[in-house]
DNA sequence: TCAAAAGTGTTCTCTGTACACCCATGA
DNA sequence: TCATGGGTGTACAGAGAACACTTTTGA
């Protein structure tokens, strides 16, 4: 009765379409520049071209035909920033017909995580800039929208899901898991409740290391543990970026699969 | 440095594009035809062209280069039920390279949700058909992993936001409400937790009348508390779907936009 | 020995669950 | 009067928050 996914009675493939464009809203902690507090930034790209030049604007491009959604939001991640995400999950996509003057633009947007030591040295110049995340100018297009959802998927799922590490490097303390926490949420977390919440999450392995040279009692090194990681994206299962190694930890990306017949734990929502 | 978002070095509009197609999964409640409890069913269209011929598939269409992306999503849901959706939600955008052979398509996914009275009188033709959500034939392209995925959202939403009375129409009782959700989480709930439970979230309000005729105590009927209704979809805002005047209530749809600054409940995830 | 953070123990509140029990109606 | 579901009361278990307290290091 009706024309159904690909089998349209009028088959598209003109310039009257809509064209489709992949951005990614990337997120790295490091220290606030006045007040020294860690907090979430964000790099932006500044406009070249005219449909609102000059103005800062989400790192992104057109699709190619021929790449993968995720692989194009990773490679204009790594143009941008130079660095590999840690995590890359799909935002939403947003399509409102007026959102860029004199044309139709379909954005599927993703939001991402690289990791706070690497994100210190990231190339930054006259046309790349990192922003505090709650502090950001009038930006281009429905970006600022964009961006205030993102920071409400990543603030509501740190709070459920374990993702958290993914600003961190392989191993790292309690302390610095926590401080990430913090830094996320905006307010402070008690060390000793989230300890035992962590680790009665069995998604954290202990090492077995310490870290010295601290002034105070040594704290245990911890890992992630991958095998529990997996469930705790809910129905997402991992998937691949070719061309996409990551320096350092293995990216780990999402897209929707399959759900588990039996929730592993209670964690996904 | 790298184009961003419609500043391309190369700007789109051939037939080398991909392909943008909108498609919604659609759920309503109904007997179950062999065991008569209440289950999820899902419309499906007959593919009458070659990709894929003759197997089953979503409804859905290519998106018009003047038609957001909802309304077109709540337009293909109309053309295939005749019904206008209760509830209308952004799932997710679909665009492995492989999906559909021969031709780069990217789907925007929409899940809905239609009333079950109102299903019950809902076309069905050579071309359309409804399915137990659970016990599908093979689809064409990705479409159970697609379905499998709603499936998801549904009930892990369910759990935590007040969208099922959106299978109801617009008062109801208590135990209808609880048949929702015991049909689409598929497990018995206790009756008097949940009455405490639903009338502490303060979704509901009681209107006064009572059903009468059963051959036991009457029931009272509750009405959905519109005010309530838009916190507990989170940071989704209303959107309003030109040209799709439902057939009785009125048409929740959701999209994203800036979140509340300050959580209003617990609930939104 | 002292400051500071790591790490442990204890208590309290709140939420969800199980289940006993009473209420109001039609047959 | 009885069967049936509507509706209320209560007690228990687990999760999370608050906070006192002990441990281990470097200075």
């Amino acid at each position: 009765m009706t024309g159904t996914d690909t089998t349209p009675e009028r088959a598209p493939g003109g310039a009257s379409d809509a064209a489709l464009a992949v951005s990614t809203v990337i997120f790295a902690l490091r220290p606030h520049e006045t007040t020294g507090r860690m907090t979430l930034w964000i790099p932006l790209v500044r406009r070249t071209r005219d449909p609102q030049k000059d103005l800062w604007a989400l790192p992104g491009g057109w699709l190619p035909v021929d790449e993968e959604l995720v692989s194009a939001a990773a490679r204009t991640l790594g143009e941008t920033t130079g660095l590999a995400p840690t995590y890359l999950e799909q935002l939403y996509t947003f399509g409102e017909l007026e959102r860029s003057p004199g044309r139709r633009v379909v954005s599927v947007v993703y939001w991402a995580m690289v990791q706070s030591a690497e994100a210190e040295r990231a190339a930054e110049n006259e046309n790349v800039r990192w922003f505090v995340a709650d502090e950001l100018p009038l930006l281009a297009f429905d970006h600022n929208r964009i961006i205030d959802y993102a920071l409400w998927r990543l603030r509501t799922k740190v709070e459920y899901a374990a993702i958290a590490h993914a600003f961190l490097g392989a191993t790292f303390t309690l302390a610095e898991l926590r401080e990430v926490h913090e830094a996320v949420l905006q307010r402070h977390i008690d060390p000793a409740n989230f300890r035992r919440t962590v680790e009665a999450s069995g998604t954290v392995v202990a090492t077995g290391e310490v870290v010295a040279g601290t002034r105070h009692r040594p704290p245990r090194l911890y890992r992630y543990d991958a095998s529990i990681d997996l469930a705790d994206r809910g129905p997402l299962g991992p998937e691949s970026v070719p061309g996409t190694a990551a320096s350092g930890a293995a990216a780990a990306v999402s897209a929707p699969s399959s759900p588990p017949s039996v929730p592993h734990t209670g964690e996904q929502r």
